[in-house]
DNA sequence: GTCTATAATTCGATAGAC
DNA sequence: GTCTATCGAATTATAGAC
């Protein structure tokens, strides 16, 4: 499982071609083959470093949200300073994108979302609302407004979605989240 | 094209099992062979029947909002109308779990969304909002909201979302959509 | 109308020469 | 380490007997 330095620019060359590939096709229809020739590589390589289509996946598929900490803003600044974050780490991540795009059909990749969602987004919700018995569902309805505007706008496409700017979206966004965050129904 | 009364009911079995499998496991896994099984009918008669695989998925895929019309109600309760009417709808109808499933994927599905969007929901909108300028930002605002809670509770299946109640959802996500609808950022 | 048999592709994965 | 050749499986789709 050990290779030679020589290998080393093949593999990641292979990596940031099915990154590429996984995050616009999805993981059915990236082929090994199309990765492969993205990377300038014969396909049988791909198998030999990564052993698998699967497991070569799963090295492209871990997202880290990177969060910040939100509680060192005052409370009612939470909602704007996570609404600029996400929309800073996802304009220039396609990690989410590979994520997602699967996500919908792959119960593997789903269960990543998951994990992600209650080991990142979750616990970090869960310290700034003082209140444990609504921190999950406050987590929940965060991530079907975040969810959806990278459904929207990085997957699906919606025009007005993809024409707003940052600003705008950050405008827009920030409030609701603010709401989830620590407002009340 | 024209078929005998004899084979209407496979040919319906035929539908309701194909709405199943692309509901649940997307175009490319739902195979003609397992739609076929479940409708205990040859995988032949699928294609005598459709034709092809893309035809057949169009025909499951044709999906109406069927949206009430929110003139009728006052402005300040087109949220929560919207709210309602949105998760009753969605509750109990596959229609929009098969498009998304594939739409991530599939730019054809894609396009029947944004479709779907621009025909159905942007109008609606743009008549209850006077304001001509802003319609399309704010029925992109209401889709980000709306698809994503139909992501996060029917596609992935976030534990916290799945479990919350129809009238928890509403509850949280009128007063969202009513501010998108006809609120300021 | 129904079913068997099979064509024609495509894909992931492997064996083995060099 | 790299590449050629190919296997084996799965898929959509078709041809033709009954």
């Amino acid at each position: 499982m050990a290779f030679t330095d020589r290998s080393l620019p093949a593999r990641e060359a292979i990596l940031s071609a099915a990154r590429s590939r996984f995050a616009t096709d999805g993981y059915d229809r990236a082929t090994v083959r199309a990765i492969a020739a993205d990377a300038h590589v014969d396909p049988s390589m791909v198998m030999r470093y990564f052993g698998n289509k699967r497991q070569l996946f799963a090295l492209t598929a871990d997202f880290d949200l990177r969060l910040p900490d939100l509680t060192a803003v005052p409370c009612d600044e939470a909602g704007h300073a996570l609404a600029t974050h996400l929309i800073s780490r996802w304009e220039d991540d396609e990690g989410l994108q590979i994520l997602l795009r699967t996500a919908t059909t792959d119960d593997d990749a789903a269960d990543r979302m998951r994990a992600i969602f209650a080991g990142q987004l979750a616990p970090q919700i869960a310290t700034i609302t003082g209140d444990a018995t609504t921190a999950a569902t406050r987590a929940g309805l965060v991530a079907t407004q975040a969810l959806g505007l990278v459904l929207c706008r990085y997957v699906l496409r919606l025009p007005p979605v993809v024409e707003m700017s940052r600003a705008e979206i950050v405008r827009w966004i920030a409030p609701a989240l603010q709401r989830f965050l620590a407002g009340s129904p």
